[in-house]
DNA sequence: TCTCTTTTGAGAGTCACTTTCAATTGACGT
DNA sequence: ACGTCAATTGAAAGTGACTCTCAAAAGAGA
């Protein structure tokens, strides 16, 4: 995950000091209650951790965890990359398979993640979040859906297609539910595995047309 | 949707009146809570109907409600054809390609409800409510990736595989997410027309290895 | 009709939010 | 350093989906 929250932008390089008290603060807050939800999470389960037990534990008032994370769901989630990603299937050769370019496009933007063990380590907690915790599985699965749409777009004009063919819709849903299958098949089987290979191995099964 | 509480189940054909008045009673409740939630879904919105409101319509207690569906979701779903999906899935003949199976099946399976008019309306009520709730959609996900897993055993055992292999596990995840999208698809885009012919499509699409 | 068991309703409690409002606190010009 | 303005925060009350407990109501069976 990029938690790009982490060192807040600096805008470009034409101001210097851009950020002020308020702005690291808020970062500073953000990051809080993010870190006592997960060591709540990670000690009492995430059912049994009221907001306010957090809203404690990062030392804020339970409005202010609300005010930072719409639902409680999303102090997990932090799915920022979308853009990243459609900017990198943009930018894949012409005439090249879709199932190809979206494969390029996983392998750039993960290998990042998953070679760094902090953002690997972070992945694999918020993975097993998503397997175990129903209401996280659902958000994640909304997420993937806004995701796939986006690239469905995408996909649709190198495609000549509009975004709401059948094809194009099958395709993403097809591949999106896919890829979150091989990680949680990951996840709960072979978190020391390389999830690319996994993610391979099912696209590829994929690609064959599902001839089990 | 097979509405199995409309008829209570004559158990067997050895005890005649095997259904008392409690039994009889019950399932009046069911129907009326459902009857009275679908109305007030329609009037006023999902989201906008409070339990306590739906259980005043139709005439119960608010805990009553609880008591019979476990949360306000299930009011809406009440998919219980797994069953018979896997009995149909066990039936089909040997070495017959998985895909091939999964789409005899769901023919078998959705003709019934598709020929007659009252089970197609309400059914084509219920996935505008899954397309426009997220709370319903999320646990028609649910619904479906137990399917999945069910239907995944069984094809695991026709193919001699283990029903976690990531090979079933990939096929089932696509081929339910695509019956999703295909009925999403169809709720939004084309009622009037054959569900059936846009599945056969999309699992044509998937066929083919998603070469759009 | 008299038990026994199941079903129901009432009431209180928990938890995830939402909204409002007043107090706090950085940002910024002087 | 100081005062003003806007953003941030906390307190508090409210809503709605559940959960739990317990006593009243009502069908089942003798």
């Amino acid at each position: 995950m990029p938690d790009n929250d982490v060192m807040p932008p600096e805008t470009s390089d034409d101001a210097v000091p851009r950020v002020g008290l308020r702005e690291r603060k808020k970062v500073q807050t953000r990051q809080a209650i993010r870190a006592a939800a997960y060591r709540l999470f990670a000690e009492h389960g995430y059912d049994a951790t009221p907001v306010d037990r957090i809203a404690a534990e990062a030392d804020v008032s339970p409005s202010t965890v609300f005010r930072y994370f719409p639902t409680k769901e999303d102090i997990v989630l932090t799915d920022e990359y979308d853009d990243l990603m459609a900017d990198m299937l943009r930018g894949r050769p012409e005439g090249e398979p879709p199932l190809v370019s979206v494969r390029m496009v996983l392998h750039e933007s993960l290998s990042a993640i998953l070679n760094d063990p902090a953002q690997r380590a972070e992945m694999v907690q918020r993975e097993q979040l998503v397997r175990d915790v129903p209401a996280i599985r659902a958000r994640t699965h909304e997420s993937f859906s806004l995701t796939g749409r986006l690239l469905g777009g995408i996909i649709a004009s190198r495609t000549g297609r509009t975004a709401d063919a059948l094809e194009v819709r099958v395709f993403t849903a097809a591949v999106f539910a896919v890829i979150h299958e091989a990680t949680m098949f990951w996840v709960e089987k072979a978190p020391e595995d390389d999830l690319l290979v996994l993610i391979d191995r099912s696209l590829r099964i994929l690609n064959r047309g599902l001839d089990i």
